[in-house]
DNA sequence: CGTCGGTCGTAC
DNA sequence: GACGTACGACCGACGT
């Protein structure tokens, strides 16, 4: 028989991986599905991925095994199996029995002894081991016969990648882990010899054995006298996580042949367990996979018979290559259309000047959706060269982000892995290269793109559909979507700033900066480096002496934060100084000095980046430069807003929501109080404190205002007794009291922080009153201080998510209406409840009143919406 | 010389 | 560890 690959599945590590990764799933019987749902995942992906001829499940039977009487205390303190997890394994194993996959185990001993021998037994007669697990020790058994894949990444481990990941050789993983423990298996190892430590020891010495013979010559003293004392334990240690390989059972080729699964019987368990998405396409029948047809497109009449058919089946996936960063300056580099999978052709750059006129008729046509990926800079690249692309179009990277924001990469290649399974080609993923690419890579480029786009997109728009997100489908076609040309126009709008006044201030300010710097140097004696922290620690707290207040959190280093200054600044001059000094270098490095250089040559102005799809909340980002971070406060601040300003003969409108956060906490909770304050057009700062502190608050109103107010906006972020002791300087015992008054008047916000935290519990996830999702995975986590900080993003997110969500709508309305009512005026900054607009002067108060009452009238909560609108010559109140 | 994590500080 | 969401300047350790 010729050399076959045998997948040997470790049950065990499998479904705890599974268990723990994903959290709140279970059916309407309330069985916990979320164990057999990962398994099964982890199974299929397995099976369609890798067609195995040969497979096997290994799981460990109940009750002893011989590393109990190895080593009493062997799992001991480990936690057993938890109930909601046991409870899942008879329905794994009946997942097995419908797939026809054999379930292999051994009396006494653990799944990963079954594999071990089996793994050698298929290697001894001439076949392949595929080990499938996500247990590190495992990888002890790799040589030229035996690769582990891991589930979780989904990489194959042979000797080469087992030595780059551990730093040892597959031979060596027993001594290593005898050494270093594993904390998982409960395999206690040296005391005090870490991973780094046992790597470098077995290099070292070659051996375990090798190793504790020459313990006595080993430099580290806490490696030296942890091997010495600790000798038994190790060698115990090796022994646990030493895997069997000579159980007496044989390979049975025959038992784990692939066998087509039984159909009828794993729909009825899919249907069972509401497996809903994995019976749909049980229904259909399997896909082939045909090979790649990709091309040039030869002649007009091609691409006329293309788009042709474009037209007819509606839909078509485009693909643009383009290079560069910023959108303005970027080139066109090649165009992929894709009707069929796995089916594309692709135009030149030449083809696309010299068959212009089609192509703008297609990107304009109302009948054609256009599937495309990241459609903001597209629309940018393509204006540059004068197309237009115009809805309907689809943006398949917006829809991954909807279905879930907490990731940060959502680029083509990414997803075409995490949803296709599909490795997209490498030449494709550096859009720098372009330029230097010839014609013929650049079609396979597109094509592939445009492929990928088309295949994406059955998935992602199946998924944005799924009723167990409701409203997530109304919200990509009613905000998101309608977003994106809005937000490209703001970008190509762009800000005219005063480079002359920031210049002026920058060298003001280095010459303040210079005299600061002096005196720091004369009063520490010597010239250090005042940016570095770490330095300037040393000379304020080692040198001066000058009492440390607390150290930073990671690197332990001693802190020199604002708080800490500040509380210094009374009794020390260098603190002082050095607050001042940072203030200046702050506002000059990051704002004077920068913002003149990003001026862009053509069209002068300042052209930000709106990013839709990075704040997991549902909020935009402003980068290159940020323009939602501009100062504010203070005199210096407002000399930075004075820079931006609107070209000559135009004004800019400037348009705030009030409180837009807090009312909308008040329109989720229904609180009466808040509810009352808000319809009343109360102070709701104010109301807060005559309702915390009562008469206290009427005697010294600014005092208990500015109080109430920390705690308004520190409820929406889930404050805490410690927080708040902090921030208002007050004992913790009394911010304790202060907090438990708060909730007592305002009840209802308790209920709702209460509920909004369970539901999250229950779900996984929160959502924004139009629909918007944020998953919370970590929120049933077993460390607190995990869970705690998910329960704080359960709470905020809808809020803050929320207020988003209006103000998109809002600038989606205000767009539409500046241009159906023929302004000349636009949108050219968001900063997160504010907008800012530029225009004639004589356009400027009709555009005030039509963007306060598009803000206030976006949507009718239970509390009203205010907006307040600002016209001048510069983003500053005066 | 580039990358990356840490610290700090700006906004809402 | 202790109050949410971002971006980015600067430093310095680390690897090439």
């Amino acid at each position: 028989m010729m050399n076959e690959r045998i997948f040997l599945v470790d049950g065990m590590s499998n479904m705890y991986r599974a268990y723990y990764a994903i959290r709140g799933l279970s059916n309407k019987q309330g069985l916990p599905t979320n164990a057999i749902y990962g398994f099964t995942t982890m199974l299929r992906k397995l099976l369609q991925e890798e067609r195995p001829k040969y497979i096997g499940v290994a799981i460990d039977l109940f009750g002893k095994t011989i590393r109990h009487e190895q080593y009493e205390e062997y799992k001991a303190t480990r936690q057993a199996m938890p109930d909601d997890l046991v409870v899942q394994i008879p329905y794994i194993l009946k997942i097995c029995h419908a797939l026809r996959i054999p379930v292999l185990s051994y009396e006494n001993y653990e799944a990963d002894d079954v594999i071990g021998t089996l793994a050698r037994k298929a290697a001894a007669q001439g076949h392949t081991a595929v080990i499938v697990t996500i247990d590190k020790d495992m990888l002890q058994l790799v040589n030229e016969s035996i690769l582990v894949l891991d589930t979780r990444d989904y990489t194959y481990f042979d000797r080469g990648k087992v030595e780059e990941k551990m730093g040892v050789p597959p031979e060596k993983i027993v001594d290593f882990l005898g050494l270093c423990g594993d904390s998982s298996d409960n395999i206690p190892g040296a005391p005090g010899i870490g991973e780094k430590g046992a790597q470098q020891l077995i290099q070292q010495y070659g051996s375990l054995e090798n190793l504790l013979d020459h313990a006595s010559e080993v430099p580290r003293r806490t490696y030296r006298e942890s091997l010495l004392n600790n000798r038994e334990l190790i060698l115990t240690s090796r022994k646990l996580v030493t895997i069997h390989t000579m159980l007496p059972i044989e390979l049975n080729l025959d038992e784990l042949r692939f066998k087509e699964a039984d159909t009828t019987a794993t729909m009825e368990l899919f249907s069972e367990l509401e497996f809903t998405g994995f019976l749909k396409e049980y229904a259909t029948v399997d896909e082939y996979i045909p090979s790649l047809d990709y091309g040039p497109i030869s002649s007009l009449l091609e691409l006329e018979e293309i788009l042709q058919a474009a037209s007819r089946q509606r839909r078509a996936a485009i693909s643009i290559l383009y290079n560069g960063e910023n959108y303005l300056d970027s080139k066109i580099f090649g165009l992929g259309i894709s009707l069929h999978f796995h089916q594309a052709r692709a135009l030149t750059v030449s083809q696309l000047e010299i068959w212009r006129e089609t192509l703008q008729k297609f990107f304009e046509d109302p009948d054609t959706t256009k599937l495309l990926h990241d459609v903001k800079p597209i629309l940018l690249v393509l204006s540059n060269q004068n197309f237009k692309m115009s809805r309907p179009y689809y943006d398949t990277m917006l829809v991954a982000y909807l279905l879930n924001p907490n990731q940060s990469n959502f680029g083509i290649d990414k997803l075409s892995l995490e949803y296709l399974r599909h490795p997209i080609g490498e030449a494709s993923l550096n859009s720098g290269q372009l330029p230097t690419l010839g014609d013929s890579v650049r079609i396979q480029i597109a094509c592939e793109i445009a492929d990928v786009t088309g295949r994406l997109h059955s998935r992602l728009a199946a998924q944005l559909a799924d009723t167990t997100h409701a409203g997530l489908q109304k919200l990509y076609d009613e905000i998101e979507l309608p977003l994106v040309a809005v937000l490209a126009d703001m970008e190509k709008h762009g800000v005219m700033i005063d480079s002359d006044l920031f210049q002026r201030m920058s060298v003001e300010m280095e010459q303040e900066i210079q005299r600061l710097t002096g005196r720091i140097y004369r009063l520490a004696g010597q010239e250090f480096n005042i940016n570095s922290p770490k330095q300037l620690g040393k000379i304020l707290f080692d040198k001066l002496n000058i009492p440390a207040l607390k150290k930073t959190k990671k690197s332990k280093v001693y802190s020199t934060g604002v708080e800490v200054l500040e509380q210094l600044a009374g009794e020390y001059e260098i603190p002082r100084l050095i607050l001042e000094y940072r203030a200046l270098a702050k506002l000059k490095s990051t704002y004077l000095d920068v913002l003149p250089r990003l001026v862009h040559k053509r069209t002068g102005r300042i052209h930000t980046n709106y990013n839709q799809m990075v704040a997991a909340t549902g909020r935009l980002s402003s980068s290159n430069p940020n323009l939602q971070n501009i100062p504010i406060k203070g005199e210096l601040g407002r000399r930075i807003r004075r820079g931006f300003i609107a070209a000559p003969g135009n004004l800019l409108v400037t348009a705030d929501y009030s409180q837009i956060e807090l009312r909308v906490m008040a329109h989720l909770s229904q609180d009466p109080v808040l509810l009352d304050a808000f319809r009343k057009g109360e102070d709701i700062h104010q109301r807060t404190a005559i309702e915390v502190f009562g008469e206290a608050a009427t005697q010294n109103p600014g005092h208990y205002r500015r109080l109430a107010k920390v705690f308004n906006f520190g409820i929406m972020y889930g404050l805490s007794a410690f927080g708040l002791s902090r921030d208002l300087k007050i004992p913790r015992a009394e911010a304790q009291k202060f907090i438990d008054d708060y909730f007592v008047r305002y009840a209802g916000v308790k209920k709702w922080l209460d509920d909004t935290i369970r539901f999250a519990r229950l779900h996984g996830y929160v959502q924004t009153m139009f629909g918007r999702l944020r998953q919370i995975p970590e929120i049933n986590n077993r460390n607190w201080s995990v869970a705690n900080f998910a329960e704080r993003t359960a709470i905020n997110a809808p809020i803050q998510g929320t207020a988003a969500d209006l103000i998109k709508i809002a600038m989606i309305r205000i767009h539409q209406r500046l241009k159906g009512e023929k302004f000349q005026s636009g949108m050219i900054l968001q900063v997160h409840d504010e907008l800012v607009l530029e225009g004639s002067e004589s356009e400027a108060p009709r555009v005030a009143e039509l963007v306060q009452h598009e803000m206030e009238n976006v949507y009718s909560l239970d509390v009203p919406l205010k907006a307040e609108t600002l016209i001048g010559k510069a983003w500053s109140k005066d």
